[in-house]
Parts: C-alpha cells; structure tokens; sequence
DNA sequence: CGAATTGTTCGTATATTTGCGAATAATATA
DNA sequence: TATATTATTCGCAAATATACGAACAATTCG
C-alpha cells in the first residue's frame, strides 16, 4: 500500500510564507536598518537602499502582508517598524524547523 | 548631506538566498520529511508530495544548490539528506537575524 | 538482449516577482 | 488657494518560479 499523498501542512505554509518574505536582500536590509533604527520613514529608507522609491514602497508592502512590519502614517510622512508580535512568531517557527532537523543524525 | 545608497552586503544576500530555498511549501515539506527520515529516495518524497515527480525533482534541484541538501546516487535509485554543515550554516544566520532585531525597544 | 524501474531533463504554459517612471493622493506650508 | 513634500499606486516590461507530461538516461532483472 503507497504512501498518501499528503496536503501541505499550515505549519509548512506559515514558514514558506515568512521565508518569502526575506527572499530579497532588499528586504533583509530593510529589516536590518529597522533594527538598528527602531522605527524609520519611508525617506531613511528610501535613501540607502540602491532602488527607486516605488520599488521600495512594493518591498515594504511585501513585509506588510506577510505581517513582520508595520506602518503608520504621520503626515506627511510614513514610520515603519517592525512588528513585534510576529516577528516573534517568525522567529520561534523558523528556531523550531532548524533546531528540529539538528537533532537528526548524520547521514546513513 | 544625504545619506549614501548602500549595495546589499554578502550577509543579507546569503540570507535571502536561504530564504529562497524555503520560500515554498514544497521544500518545507521535503526538509521536514527529510529530518524524520534522516535519509531517503526519490520516490519516498514523491510518494507523499502531492505534486508531479518532474516538480518534485525540481524542487530538489533547489535545495541543492543552496547547499541545504544533498544527493547521492544509490542505482537505480537517489538518496537524499540534509547537509549538515550548511543547515547549521543557515541556522545560525536566521538565528542571528532574529535575534539583533528582538533586541530593539518597542515602536516609539 | 529486451523489459521494467527509477529519476532527470526538455519543452512549454502560466503565474509571480522585480523594477522603473509617471501619475496620483494626501497633507503641510507659503 | 497655490505649491512643495512625501509616499503610494498604476501601467508596463523583463526576469524568474512553478507545474506538468513526454522524452530520455542509467541501471537492474528476467
């Protein structure tokens, strides 16, 4: 009797999906200067990255729906920052999946 | 004075570039299996993904060369595992990543 | 040798991602 | 109210990713 085929998992979709979004050195940097920034405008941003600003509104949107930052306007400017709660969540998931696998033993 | 437009460093690449390998369900799903099994063929994987052996190796193909497994051919068959080396190489870079940002104070 | 088994590669179709400039919206300021 | 500032959205082009069946290669087994 085969195996069965097998759906995927929402644990395996949830880590694809936040994969996805550091799936860009454009938003690793991102990511990286709101740390060190704690909280940054669309323009700071803007100013370091090498690519035109509707390209950076796009990444930063990409990092919205996958839920790791977080936007707030303050006119006539944008402050970004990362959202903690599920970076949190990200974090654990992505701690869990490669701590999981390093358990195993070396190859047969 | 402007602050300089910045190129992406070769650690935010390497990031992304592991990223990518799990930006899909698929691959998820394949490391995972890989981590219960330690080891396995081909045709275990395809056994259990719901996807055509053509994706299914081409998803392998992926994993591959971002280094995270490896292949040997075992005739007429190929086994599969984790690479040991790079996964703690990518584990410690996520876990870094995640770490440097949930040091930061909260959104102010 | 011929047939069966196991995976990869090829060719192709479709969808998604990435990138840019121009247009737009929203607010502040003169 | 006009103008400047800030950031998003639109429209498009090019590149990349995903998926499949069919063809192919390599090996084993009868």
């Amino acid at each position: 009797m085969p195996m069965e085929k097998i759906d995927y998992t929402s644990h395996q979709i949830q880590i694809a999906l936040y994969a996805k979004a550091l799936a860009h050195p454009a938003r690793v940097a991102i990511l990286e200067f709101l740390a060190v920034r704690e909280c940054c405008f669309f323009g700071n941003l803007h100013e370091v990255l090498p690519i035109a600003k509707a390209t950076v509104s796009q990444h930063l949107s990409v990092l919205k729906d996958s839920g790791l930052i977080q936007g707030e306007i303050k006119p006539p400017q944008v402050k970004y920052c990362i959202n903690k709660e599920n970076w949190e969540t990200a974090r654990a998931l992505f701690a869990g999946f490669f701590n999981d696998i390093k358990k195993i033993d070396s190859c047969r």
